[in-house]
DNA sequence: CAAATATTTGCAAACTAATTGCATTTATGA
DNA sequence: TCATAAATGCAATTAGTTTGCAAATATTTG
């Protein structure tokens, strides 16, 4: 969970990008900066973000290019998305692929994560994600029996 | 490109994970084996593996649920797969997404992973990715004017 | 080695996530 | 406040992947 203080203000963020101040915009930031972990569309539009879901993913890619978010990938085919201001700094995450909830792990400076991966020159550096898959605290317990894939 | 010897002849990694060796699975293997980077399934159709899709997806989540091979998501929501044999180590990659290519970056050894990445107990862990993006050599010089989202 | 059983494949259809075109609405800047 | 540019909602579409089921293939058993 992140404080929501001037750094993380939706109005000063978009503002700070250059992008207009559309309520959808500042609603999907809204909801990114109160979620406790990465979220996909579904959860989103589930917690009640009341928008049509291509201005959710019109937004979320907006916000992505800009910085603003950062996309984490999963194999299931789902994206998911978290706020990426100074007070949500890098880290890795956790995907469950049983109950399909994202966890964020312990966060990585990125020295030393420059200290391990080396990306050729000429090759222009976007993004980073380092993910993990398996099955969380509640669904690795024996008493649960749903998807374990 | 991984050598073709003992430890990656297909039909021997099919008999030691206890699968049947089915004409589709080898020829799959076969595919990844020779392959120098990882790939989608839309190449492997392209390089000529005659199949029903059906059937290659089956397969690979078939092999990725053994660890003979690896599966690496990207946010454009295509899964690129990669041969997990001990001659290629595991290693972060990188994705052009301008024009979809994925290149493998130096291997990490497990030990420096560890060192970094701490996974709370309780979670069972099942696999890892680090993946980078952003334009590769080809797609970053200026002359190039494609996507470059 | 042949028959019985279990597994896998191909095909077609379905499903999910995400994107796109276009008319309408909203934000911005003079 | 008005003019212009940008963003949104809706409907339709695309791309990737999965699933049910009958037919084919592999493995096991006698």
């Amino acid at each position: 969970m992140v404080p929501m203080d001037e750094q993380c203000d939706p109005t000063e963020l978009l503002r700070e990008k250059g992008l207009s101040r559309t309520a959808p915009r500042i609603a999907v930031l809204e909801a990114l900066i109160g979620a406790a972990a990465p979220v996909a569309v579904n959860d989103l539009v589930a917690e009640g973000l009341k928008m049509d879901r291509a201005t959710i993913y019109r937004t979320l890619n907006t916000l992505r290019d800009k910085r603003l978010v950062r996309e984490i990938p999963t194999a299931s085919g789902t994206n998911y998305y978290e706020i990426a201001c100074r007070h949500n700094p890098f880290h890795p995450h956790f995907y469950c692929t049983c109950c399909r909830s994202m966890t964020c792990l312990a966060p990585l400076s990125m020295e030393s994560v420059n200290r391990w991966i080396t990306l050729p020159e000429a090759f222009s550096f976007k993004n980073l994600v380092i993910s993990l898959t398996g099955l969380c605290e509640r669904c690795s317990r024996p008493c649960s029996s749903r998807r374990k894939e």
